[in-house]
DNA sequence: TTGAAAGCGCTACCAC
DNA sequence: GTGGTAGCGCTTTCAA
């Protein structure tokens, strides 16, 4: 069935049928009815690859993330795929494993399928900025970054404000009077070191002078990862009574390995975390954690997108994405003082 | 730049190009190289619209679930990806919510891009049986069903034994010496159901009378749905000393709800999740969950799509799924017995 | 072994 | 207001 056999059982041209579909002026409207029973009779659905051939747009947006199964990404994948649909767009997620490589892979199929506009969820994209060859593939193709920023035309970002959030929640235990803070960094992408600098922002702001001696690095984000942080902590004998953690999952280790030594949290150690995933408040105790505000995020960069697609021709369109999202300490029982 | 930017540089025609772009024979090995050079020079990628025009396969792949967000749909959609991707296709994914209109939108949409197969994860899509107006728009789309089942052709199924594993669950608490066991079920599509049976069929086999009377149900799978259910066995004046739960989040919640109320677990009560989320690993005492095998089930779902798609014309597909998978119980600290 | 030409199903332009 | 027709960039006959 297609636009041909439409058109010869409403015996009328395919242009007109085409003026129908696709809801233009200059339709007599007895022959608009009579070419829209047609349609419905067939329930006929139009190729979109044929509209595609022609329009040079398939309605598809490619999401390229490190994984999907991590809660984090998949909230902002969720909303990101609502919006899009909603305004009639398809979604390819794409799980590169933070490898440049396969982002490159994907990078040319999505280019082949005439990929309308790109999402890359997560700093690790950040590294993109020095491989042009890559990026050199999507020519022509916006895109937009989620938490990370390159500096190319037609590459769009919305921030988080990951430094001033780990910030304030160092500054929360030290002004409630935790004073021997440390810092376990869980990862090695852009956003974790933003992390990282806010706690040593934080502790500067406090005039703690070891501040980068309080910053435990630990080779993953898991449960291990946290129990890792512990021992390093009791290694070093580090005086702590506070720990912020750049992850939910590690600041749980965290927790765990601390209350097996005997300690409590948080009299003894308060603990936050980051992301305020579902395993805050299934930690026990439950974890306060940063939320960084991930649908919010996702909502952005998918109206940022859309925008752009969007726009006349002629049209700029807006660089600027106005000011970085900024994350809320959630208070839980892990960090009540 | 198109095949004839690429045959005029080439000094050929568009026909010869082609056979090089597709690797078929008849081509002077002279002139392959010599176009393979000119194709390298610019990158140049074909555009998969226009081969989606005459070959009627865009190489994208569907996946509907009902919530992205679900860790253990979020672990399948992965498996399916990574399988899809490296035999090169796409993956669309599609939340539904579980609402069978929004899935009949996604199918309008995805058949209209030619969709060459779909998956429907989850087994809400049984309801699809009910909606031939629904299946009709995907005439002509090979759809395979991760757990769950519709007689109609060209639709598969990967079935899991959701009885059996519940059943043994239970088996597993009874025998070792917990005799008043509760089932609680905390979703209501056909997999909860079955695992439901499962838990009664146990009953059965053990000789106890009051079975039916033993299964609690509550409105979510959430850590409210866990306190809830403890509510509901205590005003009940239920004694139970074992518990299994349709879903992790459910049995956290009653873990939590048993400790406020001064029971120790496992001792005074076990309690058994079910899909061994990472979840179960956070709670305490870690959780006993039965595992459901999400990547086994993903990677058997691609594969019969896949050998659907890459079989001749001429060829039947195998309507045999092979045996169920089997979930298997990974005992932990939560029903130590 | 190579090339010319006919579609694939649509949109958009131009006549009428 | 309507219809004819030229592409869009490929694959695939069919001739040469």
């Amino acid at each position: 069935m297609n636009i041909y056999d439409i058109a010869a059982e409403s015996k009328t041209s395919i242009s007109t049928v085409s003026r129908v579909l696709n809801n233009k002026g200059n339709v007599n409207p007895q022959m608009r009815r009579r070419v829209e029973e047609v349609l419905k009779k067939y329930n006929y659905q139009p190729s979109a690859i044929a509209r595609g051939m022609v329009s040079k747009t398939m309605k598809n947006i490619g999401i390229l993330t490190v994984d999907v199964r991590e809660n984090h990404y998949a909230r902002m994948i969720y909303v990101i795929e609502q919006d899009f649909s909603s305004r009639g767009y398809n979604v390819n997620v794409c799980s590169t494993g933070g490898s440049v490589r396969e982002c490159g892979r994907y990078f040319e199929i999505l280019a082949g399928k005439q990929t309308d506009g790109i999402v890359l969820i997560g700093s690790v994209f950040n590294e993109l900025s020095e491989h042009p060859e890559i990026t050199s593939l999507i020519k022509n193709i916006p895109v937009v970054i989620a938490n990370g920023k390159v500096e190319l035309p037609d590459f769009y970002s919305v921030l988080v404000d990951d430094v001033k959030g780990i910030r304030r929640a160092a500054e929360y235990l030290y002004d409630g009077g935790r004073r021997d803070l440390a810092y376990v960094i869980d990862k090695d992408t852009d956003s974790a070191r933003r992390k990282m600098e806010g706690f040593l922002e934080a502790m500067k702001l406090r005039d703690v002078p070891d501040g980068p001696e309080r910053v435990i690095r630990v080779p993953e984000s898991s449960l291990e990862g946290g129990f890792a942080a512990v021992c390093q902590i009791f290694e070093k004998g580090l005086s702590v009574n506070g720990i912020v953690c750049g992850q939910d999952i590690t600041a749980v280790g965290v927790i765990k390995a601390l209350k097996r030594r005997g300690l409590r949290v948080p009299e003894d150690v308060a603990v936050i975390g980051c992301d305020n995933s579902p395993y805050s408040r299934i930690c026990e105790p439950e974890l306060a954690s940063l939320d960084n505000k991930p649908e919010l995020l996702g909502r952005m960069c998918a109206r940022i997108l859309a925008a752009r697609l969007e726009q006349e021709d002629g049209e700029e369109a807006e660089t600027e994405t106005g000011a970085a999202i900024q994350p809320e300490l959630i208070v839980r029982e892990s960090a009540r003082l």
